[in-house]
DNA sequence: GTGAAAGCGCTAACAT
DNA sequence: ATGTTAGCGCTTTCAC
């Protein structure tokens, strides 16, 4: 086996605890001995076992973080921002794909709960029942998601899509579609809400098509019912989604933005570099992705101390239209 | 604190040693006994600890999987077909980020051993020499770098490279660039290799232009070096050299496939969405993931049981040439 | 087939 | 400031 605290000891003739104690509590040790036993453990080419660590401790040091579809170009940023942050405050991070799957998001979560002190549910598509039975096992922090009593972290994208439909109608768009995402998703329903809403304002028709599945596959099948409805504007539950779309379109012989508009969803690196390049609404995914592991932090450190329920914050970051080359005026109102 | 092994036994009349039995070696307990302490550990939600475990068997299932940049295409559909192939032989996976830093690398490196029974390096920029001093301390698997006497899974972009060079040449054109990625990366070495070697046999002339960055970014800064060099070709380092490059021709007034050919590596999302879409070599980077870590376990599974050197093995992965739009016959030759 | 006991590497009272 | 002791949750000889 590896080197453990009780070499470091024997060979820098001090007791183990003293060794112990230089690494997790080193103003508890005289100065003199601390360097001492530092150079003996560096020599040694010594580490902490963190597992034996959490065992006495109760803290692992370890965050869970599952995501739907770590390919789905709206996770990468906000996963290396977690990651990067976790590794600030001394944390690793564990990352889990669900395949967009429920049974297995639940399956994950509680096999990983033992070993992490929290985890980061990103656009969970559990039920809410279920999240509820399960944050008694280990503390959460969600992502995109409402939950009375609970941590989140939401990206208002509702104010994105009230903004994308301001921009539509500004444009002389009377008639548009939203393109939904999958059932589970509350980042759909934000957005169907405020769509709709923003819709009536302005007197435009709105056709709600879906759900879809979250890809340009997704994109692709709807392009067909887009053309068919002949709307002239149409937000899309993703930028994956309205790239899918755009090329049905073009299959169809219609093309962006000059027979119809698209408007993605995260400002993801696809869409900023395909052409037209998307109007899209920014997604804060890394901002996000920050602030899920300082707030799941905090709550760890805090329900150590408390045996009372955990504090819960919803922190809500904003959203914002880039307006790029896939919108624009409409050509015959 | 949560439900516990001894919590099992007293439940179900049996002592402790026969619960953890029950868990890792069931065939060693009666099937009767064994029905009922699973029974009661379904009962109350009892879960192994395996930090605990782990402290006695040595084994703590799981893995460390390092990449330089989570946020880079390439990389997410290799960690998820990685971690989902560890979830499937019940191990989790802690994903790192190295920011493209080899101090960061090593650093991760060597925290993260401690806690995992392996590490998966993905395109390490890492120097070789390093590497060596660090697989002492924990078996490694290296995903797109060579080095001798270790487990290795290269994806063979040299096949690629040649055959983009030929379909270059078989368009007519008779000089093109290759704009090549870090300096630490075995990858770019490998094209650059395979790219002189097949422009010579087919007389074409060859720059190479680099390194670059391996984002949109690089491919946007070269378009100058690029425009001036009076290219008609471009084989680019990956896919997002290659679509920063078009963007950045296209500042110049340069159109691709027009006036520029253009060719990356990875067939990533974005190149497969964007306009035109891109011509590109293909890596097999979920066969990759898996691979990766089936060998890892299997190296994990050796080292246990004998003594001496881990084997090694080399898997090299075909990649292709997937012609899309972005390359056509040279308009003057 | 099951129980008893020791111990994995480390921390945390409690002594001194 | 340092040593002593007990124990975290689990596995693993070794008896029976």
């Amino acid at each position: 086996m590896a080197v453990t605290i009780r070499d470091v000891a024997r060979e820098s003739g001090v007791h183990v605890s003293t060794v112990s104690r230089t690494f997790s509590a080193p103003h508890l040790v005289n100065a003199e001995t601390r360097t001492r036993v530092l150079a003996v453990a560096e020599g040694l080419g010594y580490r902490p076992n963190r597992a034996a660590r959490a065992l006495t401790t109760g803290r692992t040091h370890n965050l869970g973080l599952i995501v739907a579809d770590i390919a789905n170009p709206f996770f990468p940023p906000l996963i290396k921002a977690a990651q990067a942050q976790a590794r600030e405050r001394d944390y690793h991070v564990f990352v889990a794909d669900t395949d967009e799957d429920p049974l297995l998001e639940q399956e994950l979560i509680e096999t990983l709960c033992k070993q992490v002190d929290g985890v980061l549910l990103c656009s969970p598509r559990l039920s809410n029942r279920v999240i509820e039975r399960l944050r008694a096992q280990v503390p959460f922090v969600v992502v995109n998601r409402r939950l009375k009593g609970l941590t989140t972290v939401l990206m208002d994208v509702g104010q994105g899509a009230r903004a994308a439909v301001e921009h539509v109608a500004g444009l002389g768009h009377r008639r548009m579609a939203l393109l939904s995402g999958p059932a589970g998703s509350w980042t759909s329903g934000e957005m169907r809400q405020a769509a709709t809403d923003t819709a009536a304002e302005h007197h435009m028709e709105l056709s709600v098509l879906g759900p879809n599945e979250p890809t340009e596959h997704g994109g692709l099948a709807a392009a067909g019912a887009v053309a068919a409805s002949g709307v002239t504007a149409v937000l899309c539950y993703n930028d994956l989604v309205a790239l899918g779309l755009i090329e049905g379109l073009r299959q169809r012989g219609l093309g962006v933005p000059d027979d119809v508009s698209v408007i993605g969803v995260d400002d993801s690196l696809p869409g900023r570099l395909s052409r037209p390049k998307l109007t899209t609404i920014t997604m804060p995914t890394a901002a996000a992705g920050r602030m899920a592991v300082d707030l799941l932090l905090a709550t760890i450190s805090g329900s150590a101390g408390t045996a009372g329920p955990a504090p819960h914050t919803t922190a809500r970051l904003e959203t914002g239209l880039v307006i790029r080359e896939s919108t624009q005026r409409v050509s015959s109102p």
